[in-house]
DNA sequence: AAAGGCTATGTTGATATGCAACATAGCCAG
DNA sequence: CTGGCTATGTTGCATATCAACATAGCCTTT
């Protein structure tokens, strides 16, 4: 299991990658991150849910209802012109620490 | 400036790493770690000094003191083969999360 | 029609952690 | 003797994760 500090980094540039371009649901965040790190990483309601609705009022994204046949309603996020900002940021500083760890690992061998 | 949860994300590699072969103190970790990110990570002593015990109680680091003339004494650290291998694990985490982010960067330009 | 399981969103309380601020002290320059 | 740099350390506040709990619609099995 990726360790805690770890996982906690990977939150936001995570969902925010995620939702850029499709709009997901909350349900269906925590299944396809569980997914994509092949069991490794798998954030609880009670961490997505807050998350989400931090990203909100931070104006990243935003929400709309939509209801299903045979199934509960959802609630879908999308990213905002701001959030589309913030995953550039993201991103950027991702890569940027990541350059700053990887030779030292290498150092390290 | 790196966000928090990233920052936090990356002292325990980065500590580890620039531990392995060389003995450092303290405050050389937070001076050189400054250096290293250009001003990006910043640790203060109420960050890395606890950080630093922990990770003896852990026993993947031991100290020893040495006195130095014309300035305070200070109190190195050295990784341990269990320290060794703790490096080699948050390694292995930050490339397999790496490898997994990435991607989903990529796709989101 | 009752029970169990899956989907789906949400909150609460306990616990852990970073960090600003504070505390101590040796050395050197002006 | 004051201020600044080096050097190690602790305390208390604020924040964030997550197990657990709560609600509810839908479907299948008994």
């Amino acid at each position: 299991m990726i360790s805690r500090a770890l996982a906690t980094a990977t939150l936001r540039p995570m969902v925010l990658a995620l939702l850029d371009g499709r709009p997901e649901y909350g349900y269906q965040i925590i299944s396809r991150i569980r997914k994509l790190s092949e069991g490794q990483l798998d954030w609880t309601t009670g961490t997505l849910y807050p998350f989400l609705h931090g990203l909100e009022n931070e104006g990243l994204v935003e929400s709309f209802w939509q209801s299903v046949d045979n199934a509960p309603r959802r609630k879908y996020y999308r990213l905002t012109p701001a959030g589309e900002r913030a995953l550039e940021a993201e991103r950027a500083q991702w890569m940027e620490v990541h350059a700053m760890l990887a030779p030292l690992f290498a150092a390290a061998r």
